[in-house]
DNA sequence: TCACTTTATTAGTCTTGACTAATTATATTT
DNA sequence: AAATATAATTAGTCAAGACTAATAAAGTGA
């Protein structure tokens, strides 16, 4: 098996690739994980060493196929925990992601799986993310930001892209979760920001940041 | 909070400790945790100057009430895990304790308690040890050796003091687990084996060793 | 008591995964 | 193009936690 801290290095160069990033630096990499990128770079070539990445100057680091499956797989099992951490032991949206972070690194044998099937073979987290299943496939999603949807419509939000406790928790204190119905009512000229109905409950302002944030469909 | 490893330090004196063994040394931690005396002795520094226990060569190694204190809380976790990854999950009395070495080191904020309260606050692990409450209180247990027991008397099996996967595997076996109810037919006196009723399927011969290690009332 | 065996302890190394400071490459501005 | 800023890389250190080999201390048996 792999260290702790190398997972956590595939997951962060797998997601900031699923983001789309266009080059994956040590920059970004240390940015992510909070440490520095001399660091980033001694671990990029143990891990490159290892195959499960090759990284260049140029291209940036690039999972190899090995390197992916692995990071799929503790991606799997992060959200899959989430699920767990929210719906048996009653936590909020906000506080799973932490307990996650170090729960995603336990192996075993059939873990992941059987704990999927006590679950009830979720597809999302919390959070709206998309579970990997058993084979790391992954159902496609394709929101859109809340930022994005035009003036009248109304959307129902299916995903939240920053699982930080103080973003969640201003969501909650609006009273928007996953599900949440929305109305877009105007629009700010000087800044972007949204007023948006909460279905039958109140109108609320959502800053430009906040709504780049949610995603809906 | 504290290493992964110093924790299973402690969690290996404590054990020791509770065992009653008179002197804890080097050499039995040592064994214990399956490294080297002189990785122990650096640790017992350690951990003394971080007031979790007292080392001397004349004493051995004792807890302090702080150390006691986070053994007995590492105890807690590890066997609420057991017993989620038995009743929940499905996993064999011989599998959990080897996963809940792992999940023992997961700490947050409450985790502990709501697992507890989602188990149903169980009582015992699915080894038949005792699980301490959130105050570290430990219920009593005085159950006797099956090595221990006059022949022709009816028992039921409360606990196993081996939580090896070849020994419960064996026990498996022989289809004895906590609950069972055994009563002694014979006893060989060439080397002790006890000859066994189990109640309403078979009579098994139990080696000595064997018997020392299941304890029932 | 003396030789022998077992334990404890110390000293020195090693690996992992961080860090800082210095250096070299690349980009951006002017 | 030169000056400047940013990014990547290298070199050197460090702490944690392990190990081996060497030495010192106890314990045991004859
Ligand atoms: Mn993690
Ligand atoms: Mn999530
Ligand atoms: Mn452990
Ligand atoms: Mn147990």
């Amino acid at each position: 098996m792999h260290s702790l801290s190398e997972e956590n290095y595939l997951k962060a160069i797998y997601s900031q690739a699923k983001e789309g990033a266009h080059k994956i630096t040590p920059t970004s990499i240390a940015e992510e994980l909070r440490n520095n990128p001399a660091s980033v770079i001694d671990m990029l070539k143990k891990l490159g060493d290892k195959k499960l990445l090759n990284y260049d100057k140029v291209k940036g680091a690039r999972l190899t196929e090995k390197g992916t499956k692995i990071a799929i797989e503790i991606v799997r099992k992060h959200r899959l925990w989430e699920v767990f951490l929210l719906e048996k032991l009653g936590y909020s949206w906000g506080e799973v992601h932490d307990i996650a972070e170090q729960l995603e690194h336990i192996h075993y044998e059939d873990l992941t799986d059987r704990l999927d099937k006590f679950l009830g073979y979720p597809n999302y987290d919390p959070h709206g993310d998309p579970i990997p299943d058993k084979n790391g496939k992954i159902p496609a999603t394709k929101w859109q930001a809340l930022a994005e949807v035009e003036i009248g419509k109304k959307v129902k939000v299916m995903n939240v892209d920053d699982n930080s406790p103080d973003f969640l928790k201003y969501l909650d204190k609006q009273e928007i979760g996953l599900n949440s119905i929305l109305t877009i009512k105007e629009i700010q000229n000087f800044d972007k920001s949204l007023l948006v109905e909460l279905k039958g409950k109140k109108e609320i302002y959502l800053s430009p940041e906040a709504s780049r944030k949610i995603f809906v469909e």
